[in-house]
DNA sequence: AAATGGGGCAACCGCATTTTA
DNA sequence: TTAAAATGCGGTTGCCCCATT
């Protein structure tokens, strides 16, 4: 019963990826696409677990991966995301292409908390640091009553400057809501300790604490997070997990042919990587180039390409 | 110049859920 | 239907780089 095992873990390899290794995953996923994971070290020559393999493509490889760090208009769509959501990456990562869980995730650990500390917002709660004891002996004494989350949502997003790069009201389409999952997830929110998602309304409100001027910012409803809706030419967002289209078509929005950047990482080792705004063509062309035509093997470009599944 | 400590990030680990034989 | 593997996800670790002493 139950099924064959993915892979024999005695033997595989750990740690960092070699250019090598990299140069077979990719070249494997060009030409077979994403299928099972589980066939993809066997079939790639790799020795790797197909997790490995999943993470590693999904996390650094995708073509349609921005690299560098998050702007500014990312980083306020993370914010926003992780009130409502708190730690789901993944699904806070789903609202910003190009951009994974982990880099989310990382991102988030190293310099968002730091920063939302550095303003007096508790990173976990979203809320003043000065107020939460307060709020919490408010909540205690009260039996639960509702507290003012609105206004610190408010703080919240005034003190990222959000006038400084506005959402563009033209340019967002609401994000349909995900059913039982977002009902789920706004059950189990107080259990992750972001409870402020709960409570938003519209009111405009203007908050001083701690010496911060609070300007008018308009609230969003749980079930109205906003994001920019992606162009055309930004292809990587076809590539979401929602897609259902195959790499050629992306390939069709195309500009220029660049160069697919070699990165070195930190083993000294040259790694295949995509600058910010890189797309996928860069990569084609990369890989064509004379001195690179090697790591194509048998690379097509038809349209016998299998990319349907790809994330 | 060497030692040290912290920051940043890629990758691994372990658990929960989903898929499949 | 059931059990085992695959997959997805969030937390954590380990290593490299760089600034400071």
């Amino acid at each position: 019963m139950g099924r064959q095992p993915c892979c024999d873990k005695v033997g595989l390899k750990k740690g960092p990826w070699t250019a090598e290794e990299d140069k077979k995953l990719i070249n494997f996923i060009l030409n077979n696409g994403q299928c099972c994971w589980r066939a993809v070290p066997k079939l790639a020559g790799l020795l790797r677990c197909g997790k490995s393999c999943r993470l590693r493509w999904t996390n650094y490889l995708r073509p349609d991966l921005k690299r560098g760090l998050l702007s500014e208009y990312e980083e306020k769509m993370v914010i926003d995301l992780h009130a409502q959501l708190g730690n789901r990456w993944s699904k806070i990562a789903s609202h910003l292409p190009g951009r994974t869980d982990n880099e989310i995730k990382n991102h988030w650990n190293t310099h968002i908390k730091k920063k939302l500390k550095k303003m007096g917002i508790d990173p976990i709660t979203h809320k003043p640091l000065s107020t939460i004891t307060i709020d919490q002996t408010n909540t205690l004494e009260q039996g639960n009553q509702p507290i003012e989350e609105d206004k610190n949502q408010d703080i919240l997003l005034a003190q990222m400057d959000i006038e400084s790069s506005p959402i563009d009201q033209s340019t967002i389409t609401e994000i349909k809501s995900e059913d039982d999952d977002n009902n789920n997830n706004n059950n189990n929110n107080n259990t992750m300790g972001t409870n402020c998602a709960n409570n938003f309304d519209s009111t405009i409100v203007e908050v001083n604490n701690n010496g911060f001027c609070i300007d008018e910012v308009p609230l969003i409803e749980p079930h109205e997070i906003l994001v920019q809706e992606s162009t055309p030419s930004t292809s990587s967002s076809s590539f979401s997990s929602s897609s259902s289209s195959n790499i050629l078509e992306d390939l069709k929005f195309l500009s220029s042919f660049d160069e697919w950047p070699l990165m070195e990482n930190n083993n000294n080792n040259m790694g295949f990587g995509w600058e910010i705004n890189n797309d996928f063509s860069s990569t084609l062309d990369f890989l064509l180039e004379d001195d690179h035509s090697d790591m194509m093997n048998n690379v097509t470009f038809d349209e016998s390409w299998k990319f349907e599944q790809l994330l």
